[in-house]
RNA sequence: GCCCCGGUGGUGGAAUGGUAGACACGAAGGACUUAAAAUCCUUUGGCCUCACGGCUGUGCGGGUUCAAGUCCCGCCCGGGGUACCA
């Protein structure tokens, strides 16, 4: 083979310049990628003698922005898995697609017209060439785009059976519609347990007498997917309502603008009824403990007690939920949240203006406003008394909305002594407090000269009756056993998991298979699906308010309207891979031996970011799918890895105010000066260059410089990776640079992969390096191919079968930086050593094929073989040529290491200290003392204590 | 506030309780070159010392241990999650 010549940039007179160049990766490595896809190298087969391995990235939503070098780095890292195990024998599944509905595309669409479909084809194409340039090993043939009517078939599919199914809470699974309705025609609604919204009872007679509609009404409150009015979070800017998870602090996730509750008839899934199982099920991942938190939280399941309070006057109980029952002798006060059903009932006449205007307040309160005032207590008294089952005393009740509606009974027992928001709202009503409960080896207090309540959990139970003296977990179960024996209440639990709501008022998201009759939905036959999203002449809401849907022309089935909202971004996401599954399957979701061979994923890699969103809903999915007999396990991702950010590391100028003069990074102290972002194209190893800045921009064009030492050195910042700071790289250049195995390689070295990290360009050299550094082990000085079949040395095989050991055990603790790490050591080691031997050589290309695949399938080819690398069998270490006969014993004097002493490995201990004491050196650290004692554990170290 | 996860050279980071700083970048010096690029060699935690060598050192303060970056207790700082959830 010739040395080529290949244009690489010159940092110092900026341009590109031919030199020699030894290892050609812009011709090998387009080459492989084309072989790959010819010859269909990675597609995998549902039918296999060998295990299976499904390894899957969480599939990204294509932006206009194009991928930066953030995103590919768990794609690398899942790419590697993928490889190491086909190297392994497994029969690999490892597939990619695209998350294609999404509110920038349509805000686009809005603004230009342009259909969203269209850009969001285009950068879908982005996004492939740019994923084809890195050399990812995925099966294309599975892509799935959610957009896709061929896939969002199945999504609405799966909404239909959602709609078709109720929740059986005692087989705890769901259960068809059809049973329900057995249930009713011959018992009514009495006894049934099932996770439903409350309605009126009513007997088998009743039902059977029921017209059509009211049947229609009552199933709703059973459904999984159900119609109901609820309370959402209205996003007046979005024009539509988010999730929970599309919420924080009282803004949108996306563009930060305001929400605000609003009642609204909505579509939500009944994720609710599955909030034990979704906990439960944690217990069985592999995945980190964090990650488990946070789900948890989320699903945020409290244990207490509900109770019921008499209302002085009035034939009506007031239902609190607690999950401090033992406390119930400290109650002083009732709060009710101001949309509870009984507070127009309790407000007493004199009352009635004062709760009105409060509930008017309360009512154009934004939720922001709402959460950020915290601090800021607020109320209102309804002049009506509850009667506290267990003393009889009379308590006030009041309103506040620091009672929400939707948690518990949406009224509490207010406890102020040991309740800091009970104790707030206490001080600031001139409300009573009372202590019940005494922190150990303390007196009790006078509460009305307390700051603070006592809210921990630890302590007696004072000032209560018959729990008086027992501690507070005792009193918990004492009190709930005495209301429960009196027929107040009962223990119960209490999630934090609300229902998803399913309905966005948008275009660009997968049309409901519903429409309506007599104002009730029907779900659309399955022969009718998939349903297309029409066309519209608009993508924003009518005149009238309604989503965009309702602009599109005979937007109806047999005459009867169908649904105008839309399904929410994770509709498609919750469920996708299943369908890689058995992508091209036209006629179900998945066939039955796709799901039973490939199961559920092995090692799913995405970001943080979803752990309240997809990941609660896609294991929801999966466990409905589950139930109703589709999935074949009850967890969908059994390992779950999330992949650190890389941050962005921007690069500072700095403009002496007022001019356009820039004064370098160790000289701005001395001026007054601005900081400006730079972009980072223009600066290399922090040094500015000044010619390009001057280019930069229009008003740059005659900018002067104060240099240090002739150079301008720029200052940095690490942040993240935006447009607007300058500092995105994208993945193109590098490759274009330095190839895909260097990028590859540079990412996993970055440092461990759940970590996060800024980027820095600087480092690519030394995975540059090193993938020169292998290719001339296999060729001379002039770039010719030159393997020996010679017999390998000793220190040889040790390199070799050292390597081997530690990339293996490494790749299997997914720490693929201490991987590079090691073939770098390898590839120093070889080189001292001179070793071009076949029998060294060969084993380490298929080692280091999962992680730089172009060099190692062109190595393959050269050594004469002739199918790809990706089928070859990955090399298994020796310990026989790891043994050593001598240790370099390290010998510490009080832990602290003085000097090495190489010693045979057999030795036995007496001999040893024998030995180190003989020496001469220990003499010296001794400095006359006797030792005390030595340690000596072999093979590791010697101690000496003095 | 509560719950997680972190804190190691100039930088990214390595280290089953057993030689802290592997590997790499950067920097400095040198070789080759007309010059540059590429490549190679040397040095590179801090302090003291011409050197040999010594002291010190993994956010801070304690503790356990023959031995602590690693384990325990109490703080400080950074990142993430969550927040009137009764």
């Amino acid at each position: 083979m010739l040395p080529c010549h290949l244009p690489l940039f010159c940092y110092l007179c900026a341009h590109y310049i031919n030199i020699l160049m030894d290892y050609n990766f812009r011709e090998i490595e387009p080459k492989w990628q084309h072989r790959w896809s010819e010859d269909k190298t990675f597609r995998a087969d549902n039918q296999s003698s060998k295990p299976k391995y499904y390894v899957l990235d969480m599939f990204p939503y294509p932006s206009g922005a194009g991928l930066h070098v953030g995103h590919p780095l768990g794609y690398i890292a899942s790419d590697i898995v993928s490889r190491y195990k086909r190297l392994q024998g497994f029969n690999v599944l490892h597939p990619m697609g695209y998350d294609a509905y999404g509110l920038p595309a349509e805000q686009y669409a809005i603004q230009t017209g342009t259909h969203p479909e269209i850009t969001t084809n285009k950068n879908i194409d982005r996004y492939r060439e740019q994923m084809d340039k890195i050399g990812f090993s995925f099966d294309w043939e599975r892509e799935v785009r959610t957009c896709d009517p061929f896939y969002y078939k199945w999504t609405q599919w799966t909404f239909i059976q959602l709609f078709n199914h109720w929740y059986n809470k005692s087989s705890n699974k769901a259960e068809p519609v059809s049973s329900l309705t057995g249930y009713f025609e011959t018992n009514g609604s009495n006894g049934i347990n099932a996770a439903a919204d409350l309605h009126d009872p009513f007997t088998a007679a009743e039902w059977n007498a029921m017209t059509e509609k009211q049947q229609q009404e009552i199933l709703m409150n059973y459904r999984i997917a159900y119609l109901s009015d609820s309370w959402v979070n209205w996003c007046a800017e979005l024009g539509t309502v988010l999730a929970n998870d599309e919420v924080s602090n009282g803004l949108s996730v996306r563009g930060g603008h305001p929400v605000e509750r609003k009642l609204m008839r909505q579509w939500s899934l009944r994720i609710s009824a599955y909030a034990q199982r979704l906990l439960d099920g944690l217990d069985s991942l592999d995945w980190s403990d964090s990650l488990k938190e946070i789900q948890k939280n989320w699903i945020g399941r409290s244990e207490g007690c509900e109770v019921s309070f008499a209302i002085s006057g009035l034939n009506e109980k007031l239902k609190v939920f607690t999950t401090r029952p033992d406390t119930l002798f400290g109650v002083t006060f009732m709060v009710l949240a101001p949309e509870h059903d009984l507070v127009g009932m309790l407000t007493k006449d004199e009352y009635r203006d004062a709760i009105e205007s409060y509930l008017a307040w309360t009512k154009n309160r934004s939720e922001r406003e709402r959460m950020t005032e915290v601090k800021q207590v607020s109320g209102q008294f309804t002049g009506s008394y509850a009667v506290n089952p267990l003393t009889g005393q009379e308590i006030p009740v009041y309103i506040a909305d620091y009672v929400l509606t939707g948690y518990g009974t949406g009224a509490i027992m207010a406890v102020p002594g040991h309740d800091s928001r009970d104790f707030a709202f206490a001080r600031h009503f001139n409300l009573p407090v009372v202590q019940v409960v005494c922190r150990k080896g303390e007196e009790p207090s006078d509460p009305s000269g307390w700051l603070e309540s006592y809210d921990s959990k630890e302590g007696v139970m004072i000032n209560s009756g018959f729990i008086t003296g027992m501690e507070v977990k005792e009193a918990m179960r004492a009190t709930i056993d005495r209301i429960e024996s009196m027929g107040l209440g009962r223990g119960t639990i209490n999630f934090r998991l609300r229902d998803a709501i399913f309905s966005r008022q948008r275009y660009w998201g997968e049309p409901f298979p519903v429409y309506y009759k007599e104002g009730m939905p029907y779900m659309l036959p399955e022969t009718e699906l998939p349903l297309r999203l029409p066309a519209v002449n608009a993508y924003l809401p009518t005149a009238m308010g309604e989503p965009p849907l309702a602009r599109a022309e005979n937007w109806s089935y047999n005459g009867y309207p169908l649904e105008t909202n839309t399904m929410p971004g994770f509709a498609g996401s919750s469920g996708y891979y299943l369908r890689y599954m058995d992508a091209s399957n036209p006629d179900a979701y998945f066939s039955k031996e796709a799901v039973n061979y490939w199961r559920n994923v092995d090692l799913y890699i995405g970001g943080a970011e979803h752990a309240t969103g997809h990941l609660i809903y896609a294991r929801f999915w999966n466990k409905f799918l589950y139930d109703i007999g589709m999935a074949a396990e009850q967890e969908p991702f059994r390992k779950l890895i999330n992949q650190g950010m890389i941050q962005g590391r921007s690069s500072l100028v700095y403009r002496v105010t007022g001019t356009n003069k820039f004064v370098s990074l160790g000289l701005k102290d001395d001026y007054e000066i601005q900081e400006i972002h730079v972009d980072i194209s223009l600066v290399n190893n922090d040094i500015l260059d000044t010619e390009k800045f001057r280019q930069w921009r229009p008003d740059l064009a005659d900018a002067e410089f104060i240099l240090e030492d002739g150079k301008y050195h720029c200052g940095h910042e690490v942040e993240k990776m935006s447009k607007s700071l300058y500092n995105v790289q994208n993945p193109d250049d590098l490759v274009e640079r330095y190839g895909a195995d260097t990028l590859r390689l540079y990412e996993m070295f970055l440092g461990p992969l759940e970590q996060s990290k800024p980027w820095d360009t600087k480092g690519i050299e030394g995975t540059f390096r090193f993938i020169r550094k292998f290719w001339k082990l296999f060729h001379d000085r002039d770039n010719n191919f030159m393997v020996s079949d010679d017999a390998a040395t000793d220190a040889e095989l040790k390199t070799l079968h050292k390597t081997i050991k530690k990339v293996q055990e490494d790749v299997e603790r997914f720490s693929f930086n201490t991987c590079v790490a090691s073939f770098m050591i390898c590839a120093n080691e070889l080189t001292d050593l001179k070793c071009n031997k076949r029998s060294v050589l060969e084993p380490l290309v298929v080692l280091l094929s999962p992680f730089a695949p172009h060099i190692a399938e062109e190595l393959w080819l050269l050594l004469g073989h002739k199918g790809s690398v990706s089928f070859a069998c990955l090399p298994s270490f020796d310990e026989k040529y790891l043994v050593e006969s001598t240790f370099e014993y390290p010998v510490s004097f009080n832990g602290k290491m003085r000097f090495t002493m190489a010693l045979p490995l057999d030795m036995p201990v007496a001999e040893i200290e024998k030995a180190v004491l003989a020496n001469e050196k220990t003499l010296k650290y001794l400095e006359g003392k006797q030792p005390r004692k030595m340690i000596v554990v072999p093979g590791k170290i010697v101690n000496i204590v003095l």
